[in-house]
DNA sequence: GCCGTTTTCGGCCCGACTGTTTTCAGTCG
């Protein structure tokens, strides 16, 4: 998709008119571009090519034109000529925190610095502190932001930032001194990776506080104290800010701190209009703080409903909160089973039994054991004899355990094959009670290879789910390309489920791909894809995912009873599929 | 560079911390 390579290109150009020391509204507008179109399902090539580049928010006339450009040429002549004279190297240099663009086109200008070796060189010079503007602790900030950059080249996954943080907060929460303590930022909107972790408190001795916690056990290193702030490094090489706020502010900083950036400043812009100031202390008109205790308050006050911090990403949820149409978004207590789980029949690390009996133990009412098809060799894939062997076990279990929940449903996690064919023959596939079905090789094919590789497999009356639709791993495997809005068609036409892969690592749909197929009028299945009982909890992610993705639990086919579960499962495919769908919702 | 109940020009969110400064610029979130 020619999308991430366009965000960046705008990201960097922001960078080098910030390095030039261009207009900052212009460098915003610039940025804005960046984020906007990240958030974009639909490829731009296709939006530029039906004339529609102008309708997304934050691109005008010139930004759709240098789109255009790109998208016929692969390059854009106006970022070319920004860039002339400037080495790529010197831009890179910006994501290094305390290095920004004054301060590198300076270093730039005054000590030759071109690339990471020149910095580091000009560091070691006793010439850089003579510098205007410079002195022993900048240039000392700045090797500790080039510490930093190096560690952090990488965002956390949410599932390792999250247990890190519930220690941390467990430990700040046990000093005398805190009368509160929660995490905001990203952490607390489910992000799917962490930049860093953002804590709130309120004390009765501030400036005593802070200093405490940066003594905690896990604290590696102090990186600032203030009376309002601390940055920390904890162990695990993690950034932390911890910010003390008065307990009639905490409210407001919670809104503030939990963001995202762009909620923030469309919720101040409305603040504005209503003649208000909205900041971290409260809501304020003139002098007077209008609410700022509580985080409702500050949204009720802008007559707007309070939405999931999971929703606040500037996508629409501030004008859903202005009309009171916030959905019900899917909470974690609304599962009634498991659909996606392996054992150790294919390459999971916990039996049948144990899988069944974690399921019972969660007050599951129904789970799916889907171990993998014979490609999967890695995985040590079922061919049929094997298959046939398990589906014994299944019914053998199920005479031991009698009536007792959860109900046991035999399935596979069946391999899509290249050519769109499903890796079991029809007489297997009809012996499953499910088929969850997934790409897991030639993930080089073209956009329409996969496309279409897609919709065949949609076509098999069999399968029931769609795993992991994009095949990523978040940080090391790119999501396939293919034409989601025809895979979401196809997939509501048959009535096939598109999952929300819960896994850590996939978080697959993504939050902005799950909205889109809801809106569609696709069904959901959120499945752990755990390879152990363990993994079974993890299908949290994958409820945070979807409440990220404005997911209700309707559209969720594991949030459904059994017996609409089961009359889903033994549909027939086609058209009938519709009339179920309405039978369901109402 | 974008945008419009402030509408084709003149705005564009706001405050803390740091370091080097003697009143502020740079950076960050």
């Amino acid at each position: 998709m020619v999308n991430e390579e366009i965000a960046r290109l705008f990201e960097r150009m922001a960078r080098v008119l910030a390095f030039k020391g261009g207009d900052r509204f212009r460098i915003m507008a610039y940025e804005r571009a960046a984020v906007s179109i990240r958030d974009l399902e639909q490829d731009l090539a296709a939006i530029a090519a039906e004339g529609k580049l102008e309708e997304i928010p934050g691109i005008g006339k010139d930004l759709s034109e240098m789109i255009g450009e790109y998208v016929h040429k692969g390059r854009i002549g106006r970022y070319e000529r920004e860039c002339r004279g400037i080495a790529p190297e010197l831009i890179d240099l910006m994501s290094i925190p305390g290095l920004g663009p004054k301060t590198l086109a300076l270093l730039h200008k005054k000590a030759h610095v071109n690339d990471f070796d020149s910095l580091m060189r000009c560091l070691d010079c006793a010439a850089v502190a003579k510098l205007k503007g410079f002195g022993a602790k900048k240039v000392e900030n700045i090797r500790r932001g080039i510490e930093l950059w190096v560690a952090s080249q990488k965002r956390m996954l949410i599932g390792v930032a999250l247990p890190l943080a519930e220690n941390l907060l467990e430990q700040i929460r046990s000093n005398r001194l805190v009368e509160r303590a929660e995490v905001a930022g990203s952490l607390r909107r489910c992000r799917e990776t962490i930049g860093d972790l953002d804590i709130l408190i309120t004390s009765k001795d501030t400036p005593l506080a802070l200093n405490q916690l940066t003594k905690l056990p896990v604290v590696r290193q102090v990186l600032e104290t203030g009376d309002t702030k601390a940055a920390v490094i904890i162990e695990g090489g993690i950034h932390v800010d911890i910010r003390a706020v008065a307990a009639e502010s905490f409210g407001a900083a919670m809104q503030y701190f939990t963001g995202s950036k762009r909620h923030n400043i469309h919720l101040r812009k409305i603040a504005r209009e209503h003649g208000l100031k909205c900041n971290e202390y409260g809501l304020f008109r003139g002098s007077r703080r209008i609410a700022g205790a509580k985080e409702k308050d500050i949204y009720a006050a802008l007559h707007m409903a309070v939405m999931p911090p999971e929703m606040r990403e500037d996508r629409g949820e501030i004008e859903a909160a202005l009309a009171c149409k916030i959905p019900k978004v899917i909470e974690l207590a609304d599962l009634r089973g498991d659909l996606h789980t392996h054992s150790t029949w294919s390459d999971g690390k916990s039996t049948l039994e144990e899988m069944v009996e974690h399921a019972e133990a969660l007050g599951y009412e129904y789970i799916a054991l889907t171990d993998h098809s014979p490609s999967e060799r890695v995985a040590h894939g079922l061919d049929r004899t094997r298959l046939e062997k398990k589906i014994e076990a299944v019914e053998r279990l199920r005479r031991i355990r009698k009536n007792r929940l959860p109900h046991i449903l035999m399935g596979a996690e069946v391999d899509i094959l290249g050519d769109g064919r499903l890796d079991y023959p029809d007489d297997i596939l009809a012996r499953l009670d499910i088929v969850v079905a997934g790409i897991h090789a030639a993930f080089k094919q073209t956009k329409d290879q996969i496309t279409g590789r897609y919709i065949d497999a949609i076509a098999n009356p069999a399968i029931d789910i769609l795993a992991h639709p994009t095949s990523r791993l978040i940080g090391s495997r790119e999501p396939l390309e293919f034409d989601f809005d025809a895979v979401v068609r196809a997939a509501v036409e048959a009535g096939v489920a598109l999952e929300i892969n819960g896994s850590m690592y996939r978080l697959d749909l993504s939050d902005v791909m799950a909205k889109t197929a809801q809106e569609a009028g696709a069904l959901l299945a959120i499945g752990s894809d755990a390879h152990s009982t363990a993994q079974m909890d993890q299908i949290c992610y994958g409820i945070f995912q979807a409440r990220r993705g404005w997911v209700e639990a309707r559209s969720v086919v594991n949030t459904w009873r059994w017996k609409d579960l089961t009359r889903w499962l033994g549909r027939a495919h086609g058209n009938k599929v519709l009339q179920f769908r309405k039978a369901v919702s109402a």
